[in-house]
DNA sequence: TATTGTTATACTCTATAACTATA
DNA sequence: TATAGTTATAGAGTATAACAATA
């Protein structure tokens, strides 16, 4: 049950970001550049392979969504900063999105209340 | 918030399967399989492209978890039923799996009820 | 030596378009 | 003509392994 709901949320963020023409890959990577970010702590926070990061920024970039700079602190290293654009596509998937409430309204009551119950008691 | 819980149920979701030796998708049509189906309610079932039920179905095969039949109805269509194999994955996944409260344990008191009166209240 | 990132390769999921076979 | 399914093709996400550059 929790897991129909999830699939539910699931569905609904994926349609939102392909409304705005990104992928919920790409998006979960654009709500964590509020600070430019190095690669290997993008992986880190999204707990996947660097070579994954690597591949989805680069879309990013060819995209015009995120620019990549050297870390001034360290040669090896590489940030990555949102642009304007990125920044655009964020704010409309966020809207878009509103708080994911949307995604329970096919839900009953009933199965509301028990969920809610669930949720408290866990 | 909501989508959090969503990504931490996913999460959850994923290694599970992983851990049985099948994917998400792949779990997702072997739970649908109670009973023999045709391919293209699948499609319908997952809410995608029958080609893509085309593919998984056929990794399935190939994996031994279902087994594909003509429909004596329909010379057309295939009805895929799930073999021996395919239900013990499904059931150790189930086993594993719980009711997914487990993907909950990392939330607070306080964010559980936050998230319960939200869900109550939505 | 250890860390950061890239490249090569492979697999899964998914979709679109063109196709075959059957209804 | 419409429906069920397949195949060809493509793009996205992900991982492993081998590698280069830097610390």
């Amino acid at each position: 049950m929790l897991l129909a709901v999830a699939e539910r949320i699931q569905s609904h963020l994926d349609a939102t970001a392909r409304a705005v023409g990104v992928t919920h890959a790409q998006v979960k990577v654009l709500m964590q550049l509020d600070q430019p970010q190095r690669l290997c702590d993008l992986a880190s926070l999204q707990d996947c392979d660097p070579s994954s990061i690597t591949a989805l920024v680069q879309r990013l970039e060819r995209d015009g969504l995120v620019q990549r700079e050297v870390d001034p602190n360290d040669a090896r290293a590489r940030r990555i900063r949102i642009s304007a654009k990125g920044k655009r596509s964020r704010q409309k998937f966020l809207e878009l999105m509103g708080d994911g409430r949307a995604a329970l309204d096919t839900l009953s009551a009933d199965e509301r209340a028990a969920l809610a119950a669930m949720i408290a008691g866990g």
